[in-house]
DNA sequence: CCCGGGGATTGAGAATTTTCAATGCGGGTG
DNA sequence: CACCCGCATTGAAAATTCTCAATCCCCGGG
């Protein structure tokens, strides 16, 4: 049933949009059941396991993809080759929005959780847009989200002391979940998020978990202390 | 002639659109003749000092502005009161996307240089956007390019050393100018936009000029060594 | 079951940055 | 013309973070 793209990209079937169980929070929100005879090239659905690449900066970008599970990182290269991350996509985020622009993708889109995504040719997404204007509105949107995504990134996670960085991470990990858990990355990747060292993240991490801020409750997923996080976080 | 606002901005007149100077670059770039029927509310000039504030955080957003000549700050707050600056207006560009989608300012909007701007009520941009979509391409241009600016600030203007960051901002305050001459901001200002303290990026700043990597060609007016300050950049 | 590999953790010294305080500088005011 | 105010600069010690290296730990392969 699954056929394999690559052997990193599981293709998981055509998606059914009008039966989708994202419909309401997904890009195509807005979309009527008429919208969808316009829709000639298929929606693709692909499973992505840990480590996988949707895209590269740079590439030329002929899709854009909704994720409708998991957890994919944006990354950026300075000259010198280190890796800055400057954005994390969840579920019912749009990756690739510079597609309908017709530039090339700006990052490299990679798979931190195991990630289910739609993969919608820009083409489709660029009609559908001119004539609906639920569509059209829901992407500007999505640009203002990340826009405001980014923003915050700056003031509250490239800013202050280390320590005050990574709780502000954490805290941010949980927000909206019903439950204060949540899954870590590595330590090397929340340095790149936060514009520190791995040392001086794990440093900080296991601190943390001395200090029960943390508490592990199977492996690589954590209880947070979510008050005295705050605490940390603010001053 | 010139009938004011407030103590703060200076109301210089209607702008008259079709001979706009910056017609070509701008965002209402894409309109016709005609369009300018469908604006009937007019669209105000302004001359903005040092130290005035555009629009605030949280203000109900109602108005849109072009910027004509000068520079703004976009200042985000910490709960502590610290401030973040994550981006800079200057000349063409937009400030105020967000008015678009009925969301209040996002950041305080404050003039670093003498500034010049062109104010549009949103209804006005609302109402031409969607029935020319040429506007309507270049605001989503406009939200694309100030992703790209928040991103490049996280990549660049907020990973490596103190050094390299303020080697970076100079870099890029004279990119695309003809000539490598630039007028710096106040110490305070630098921090922030590079989520440094005043001292270290004063301390960096006349480290450069006993350097010559930086010359005062007039008062805070600087000259700028540029393969050097790439050289400090890169690594 | 042992071994090897990759990530996490820890240590220790070096380097950088912050903090707090003092001083210098220039422009405007009384 | 002296004084003041706001900002830039500088100093010195404290604190933080980085660097480089050494373990440690877990997990899967042989």
């Amino acid at each position: 049933m699954a056929k394999f793209i690559s052997d990193q990209q599981a293709w998981e079937g055509q998606a059914d949009c009008l039966s989708c169980t994202l419909r309401n929070s997904v890009l195509f929100s807005g979309l009527e059941e008429k919208d969808f005879d316009t829709i000639h090239q298929p929606i693709d659905l692909y499973a992505l396991p840990v480590g996988s690449v949707l895209y590269r900066a740079g590439d030329q970008a002929e899709r854009m993809f909704t994720i409708r599970s998991g957890v994919l990182k944006l990354v950026q290269y300075l000259p010198d080759g280190t890796q800055r991350i400057v954005r994390l996509l969840r579920a019912t985020d749009v990756a690739g929005l510079e597609a309908l622009l017709g530039q090339p993708y700006k990052h490299d889109a990679v798979v931190l959780q195991a990630t289910e995504a739609c993969s919608l040719p820009v083409s489709v997404v660029k009609a559908l847009s001119e004539t609906n204007p639920k569509l059209h509105a829901e992407l500007l949107r999505r640009w203002q989200r990340a826009l405001e995504e980014a923003d915050a990134w700056l003031t509250e996670l490239s800013t202050g002391s280390a320590k005050q960085r990574v709780a502000r991470l954490l805290l941010r990990l949980v927000r909206n979940e019903e439950s204060s858990e949540c899954t870590l990355f590595s330590r090397e990747d929340m340095g790149a998020m936060l514009g520190i060292t791995t040392e001086t993240a794990s440093r900080t991490i296991a601190e943390f978990k001395r200090q029960s801020l943390l508490v592990e409750t199977e492996p690589n997923h954590f209880l947070l202390d979510i008050p005295n996080l705050e605490h940390i976080a603010a001053d």
